[in-house]
DNA sequence: CAACGTCAGTTCCCTGAGGGAACCCCAATC
DNA sequence: GATTGGGGTTCCCTCAGGGAACTGACGTTG
């Protein structure tokens, strides 16, 4: 056990960093839901070892984060995202919000995302699902629930 | 651990993992965030080898996510969460519904977060900042940005 | 004032994960 | 039958993480 273990962690952040947190995973995530599912489009890509895509992969289908799946008679496959995979990638967009606010610079953001409710560009807002009102890491206080045991 | 330097990436998920991407660093956000602010709390409470929190901390402290100040006149420091570190633990928010939803099974979460705002036990929900619908990676088309030179 | 304790790191060695390049397998095409 | 091209495996090498011992600054206690 040298690598340590999150999985086992009484914490949704670390386990979720047992699927996501390994190196290139995110970036992997991210090809793929813009339309690069193919091993050798993520390696061109990405610029990542061969042997390391493989390992991020096949990790990633087996948390149920991608779907391997055949495109063609001969052995051919590409990688698609779960809707639980679909719902990581709202973690990215977050993710990429913070990146644009105190990364960008200059320059200004890589990426822009056009909303197809209202046809803006625009980003993303965290609310409380309960009240609608902004919810920040500061509007917010931590209690034990059901799951905490240690 | 991350070879490959992500930081130069014309893309603001690559520079945000450059940022909180190595092994712990979320966790060390998390504990700060929770009020476990000094060396010898977080190195109890993760685990983590002394030398690999050195190394967070201060990569942490480099990118004006946490400060380090004393809170002695013995050499004895704290850190704390910048305003960019705390915009980063609503990420780790965001995290933790994720990993609430899709990881924690029958237990039920382990941290449950109450809103000050209502006072409701609750969640975050991403919605649009221009007109205030729901925003998922499926809502969304990424388009080339003003910084989005290769 | 010497001994002790505490916090906040450093230093050391050892293992294992990532990088990089070469190699392999299979099915279709030439 | 040889070639091509996607999708991996295998190999070696280096460097980052784990673990534990060590250090140094500064109070406190006897």
């Amino acid at each position: 056990m040298q690598r340590t273990d999150f999985s086992r962690m009484a914490c949704s952040i670390a386990r979720t960093l047992d699927v996501i947190g390994e190196p290139w995973s995110p970036l992997v995530l991210r090809d793929v839901w813009v339309g690069l599912t193919r091993f050798e489009q993520l390696q061109a890509d990405l610029g990542i070892s061969r042997k390391v895509l493989t390992e991020r992969l096949n990790h990633l289908v087996d948390q149920g984060v991608l779907e391997r799946r055949p495109y063609d008679r001969r052995p051919r496959y590409e990688y698609v995202l779960t809707e639980k995979g679909a719902e990581l990638v709202d973690l990215l967009m977050v993710m990429a919000g913070w990146g644009d606010k105190w990364l960008a610079g200059e320059a200004g953001p890589p990426v822009l995302y056009r909303h197809h409710a209202c046809g803006e560009i625009s980003g993303v807002d965290l609310r409380c699902t309960r009240c609608g009102e902004p919810m920040h890491a500061n509007d917010v206080d931590p209690l034990p629930g059901p799951g905490a045991t240690v």
